[in-house]
DNA sequence: TTCAAGGTTTAAGGTAGTCTAAAAATCTCC
DNA sequence: GGAGATTTTTAGACTACCTTAAACCTTGAA
């Protein structure tokens, strides 16, 4: 039941990687842990003899439901430290993954559980992502992204998928965290960049980024969503 | 400059066994850090190699300036954090030191300096010990124990000097906390027990945890301190 | 002054995790 | 249905720790 920081490092992975592709290659996993591929197989036997994983050779793994029930816990971890470090301690949002990355192989259950008390049972970290229950549970949720809105059509930014500090920093000078609302105003051809308004402010965004930024459509009938319950603006988190 | 949190442990471990004894034993060590002397005899050759300690052989260690240095700033970070777990999140004394043993390795210097500025740059962690500066110095205080007293002198505990969580939470129940107002009224003879009024309260001590309760006598002209300046009462953290 | 007790170090072996280089399997594309 | 490219796995080594058992100092008491 309790793993080392490197295996839930590699469950981390190995969960997010799954979210794209099932089975997960070996080097999928090389790549993102920044290791070669022969330590990966190593860590996958290990894993496999923990019933963490299931290993094809050659084909890949994919986590036991035991794995991914591990997976789904450091991953609350790691998503309610991230919101600790920007709500109560004032990190900007590009600063908040490196620290949560160490600190989620140190907190106990315990203090995470008082940390998600005191910032009132989130649901999303500071980028957006859910945060999975203390029971190891999250809904699926498919957004559509920003290149993927009509133009014109107002909607709210629910989730920034980006990783990098510099893109994240930037992304921040131009307000787009989530709960920014936005419309795109006009989509250049050929792969272009994009027009939006944020917040009422026009900015001009590459596609490349535009794609991580995925966004709830405003509902014209209703503020709200039509099927699900109204959404709590995350607000937003650090802001410059 | 940045070392294993084994090797951060060691330091630690050494820093505080060298308040009693320098140079430093191997087999303290090992009992400190519940290991084998064999470890320990291995593990110091790591630190002398890097300059943390100087050894000699079948005699001991010390910490040089870097290793102090180091051994101080770790236990900066732990303190900050176990004050950090009291007062903003509500663990009793008890359950701290565990938490904080493994955070401190984990949290960053940014991390602890925001948790130190919540906290308003406090000087003593919840059992009343001393923090050390961000720069890595403390003061070397000492204070005479509850058994030290005289019969029926008022006084002002400052720090319990006890690690066992059973007995942390049975002085507790005691208010034998740092900032408490005590006075002993009757030393049983014989290494027997105190009668000591905590707050009023009467209550019966074993001289074995009293020696490890440091207080400072209240001055009978002012109320604080005489050549110190006012002491600022750490509070009663996590009160049963 | 010797010698045994007790603490310390060395020797040998283990686990977890990593790497490079080589071997093996799979995929691609003609 | 291969040949060659690409992935994956194996083999062999290395670091950081830890353990037990044996050898080695230091010391104090006879
Ligand atoms: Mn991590
Ligand atoms: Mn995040
Ligand atoms: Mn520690
Ligand atoms: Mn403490």
């Amino acid at each position: 039941m309790k793993h080392t920081s490197v295996v839930e490092d590699y469950l981390k992975a190995i969960w997010g990687l799954q979210q794209i592709e099932r089975p997960v290659a070996t080097s999928r996993i090389a790549e993102r842990l920044d290791l070669t591929a022969a330590a990966v197989t190593a860590m996958i036997k290990r894993l496999a003899d923990q019933k963490l994983v299931r290993h094809e050779p050659y084909r890949g793994v994919i986590l036991t439901p035991a794995g991914e029930l591990s997976a789904l816990r450091i991953i609350r971890r790691h998503r309610v430290l991230e919101l600790f470090l920007t709500e109560t301690l004032g990190y900007e949002w590009d600063r908040v993954h490196d620290e949560a990355e160490r600190l989620e192989h140190a907190a106990s259950d315990e203090l995470i559980e008082r940390l998600a008390r005191l910032l009132g049972e989130p649901e999303r970290d500071p980028h957006g992502s859910l945060i999975p229950t203390a029971e190891g549970t999250v809904d699926r949720e498919k957004l559509p992204a920003l290149p993927d809105l009509p133009v014109d059509a107002p909607a709210a930014v629910v989730e920034v998928r980006v990783q990098s500090p510099d893109r994240l920093r930037y992304l921040g000078s131009l307000d787009l965290f989530p709960g920014a609302e936005v419309m795109v105003r006009e989509q250049a051809p050929f792969g272009g960049p994009l027009s939006v308004e944020v917040n009422g402010a026009a900015r001009v965004l590459a596609r490349e980024l535009a794609e991580q930024i995925l966004v709830r459509p405003a509902s014209r009938d209703e503020p709200s969503g039509d099927a699900s319950p109204a959404e709590d603006a995350p607000g937003k988190a650090g802001a410059a």
